[in-house]
DNA sequence: TTCCATGATTTGTA
DNA sequence: TACAAATCATGGAA
């Protein structure tokens, strides 16, 4: 198959016109002096071109060498056909489907203005098990695959570019040659084909690095997110403050989350998660968390007396009506929470006192229930209690 | 090593 | 979408 792209070839010796020349006899020539090309020098191979671009046998050769071309050309089209690449098929749905090989999307929070973190508020889970938006894991997972998306994107241009380039320039040169030697479309095409094969291999790799960097990635996340770290005793103190201050009603909104995710150093949906494990666990077994109440509910009540009227604590940004806790009151805190103890120490008998809510469960509280305000709080503490 | 506490995740529901 | 409930997985004490 290298033949055609042997320089072009040589002269003739055409000093002699030589009409009367035996036709086998003017071929052997001809080939003897084609024979002959690599001992001559540029200069006289030059000469000889030109006089064999004049030479009377140069159009009957160049058809045959065509006829024989267009064979070779069929030959190599039927040799073309390969089989579709599953493996890159496989490595492109990979990429796309963990958004590499599509655009980049911005984050819902804020524009994405940390470096692709764009970490949110919200608590959402991706459906292949990243986690919320809010952790830090995963605001730096996301960072570091726009760095690989990045990467990728401008690599698969250059490579692209690189491609284009180098198919015109060999193009460009199979048309310079077709002036001297035949250069059929299809051989064109050809050499076209083995360029984008070879660059379309490069590309294969890059995509199978990519893809391995975002497995290794994603790895690396899942191992981060397996592990599991109990909280600071700040932060437990004051989610358990909040709760026990709010037991009649322990679903804090939005706000106060990021409140107390502020105070605890933890983030918001590390808070849902945790009342909302706080809530199970405390309604199936409120008596193993009678003493922790008492802890806190005594807590909270001697800061509430010290703070005096008006005294907030964790709950001081609760803007919540339904969630008002002795924190929002003023003097008549004080009595919830010695309602709340006092309950404690007077259990009816077979029944725990400080009960979710009806003996079943809190209300289901996506929204604050409107009927109850700190006056109302009292109510439903003191429904907590007679219950 | 075992057991319990607890933070995180998944699944189903309203 | 927030929540309940079940479950997983890990930290830490005994």
């Amino acid at each position: 198959m290298a033949a055609p792209l042997r320089p072009a070839p040589p002269q003739l010796a055409p000093r002699r016109p030589a009409p009367a020349a035996p036709a086998g006899r003017d071929t052997s020539d001809v080939l003897q002096q084609i024979m002959a090309i690599t001992d001559q020098s540029l200069d006289e191979a030059q000469a000889r071109k030109h006089a064999l671009n004049c030479h009377r046998m140069k159009s009957a050769l160049f058809s045959v060498l065509c006829e024989i071309k267009g064979k070779t050309a069929i030959s190599i089209q039927d040799q073309e056909e390969d089989p579709p690449d599953t493996q890159l098929l496989r490595l492109d749905n990979m990429l796309l489907a963990e958004g590499v090989s599509r655009p980049e999307k911005r984050g819902r929070g804020g524009g994405g203005g940390g470096g692709g973190g764009g970490a949110s508020a919200g608590s959402t889970a991706t459906p292949g098990g990243c986690p919320n938006d809010n952790s830090i894991e995963h605001s730096d997972y996301r960072a570091k695959l726009s760095h690989i998306r990045q990467i990728y994107h401008s690599e698969l241009e250059k490579y692209e570019q690189a491609c284009r380039e180098f198919t015109t320039h060999v193009t460009n040169l199979l048309w310079e040659q077709s002036r001297v030697r035949p250069v059929s479309s299809r051989e064109m095409e050809h050499m076209v084909g083995i360029i984008h094969s070879k660059f379309s291999a490069i590309q294969k790799q890059l995509k199978q690095s990519t893809c391995e960097a975002v497995m290794t990635l994603r790895s690396r996340l899942l191992d981060a997110r397996r592990k599991r770290q109990n909280f600071s005793k700040q932060a437990t103190e004051v989610l358990n403050e909040y709760f026990y201050s709010h037991l009649s009603n322990p679903y804090p909104n939005e706000e106060t989350k990021e409140e107390l995710a502020r105070k605890g150093g933890i983030t918001v949906s590390q808070v849902s998660n945790w009342f909302g494990n706080k809530r199970i666990r405390y309604k199936k077994n409120t008596g193993k968390f009678q003493e922790e109440a008492t802890m806190y509910t005594g807590k909270t009540s001697t800061a509430t007396k010290a703070r005096g009227p008006g005294g907030q604590a964790s709950c001081q940004s609760t803007p919540s009506p339904g969630s008002c806790g002795p924190f929002s009151l003023t003097s008549g805190g004080d009595m919830v929470l010695t309602l709340r103890t006092l309950a404690f120490h007077q259990p009816p008998p077979g029944v725990v006192c400080l009960q979710p809510r009806a003996h079943n469960s809190w209300q289901r509280a996506t929204t604050p229930q409107p009927t109850l305000s700190p006056a109302g709080d009292s109510g439903s503490v003191t429904s907590d209690v007679s219950s």
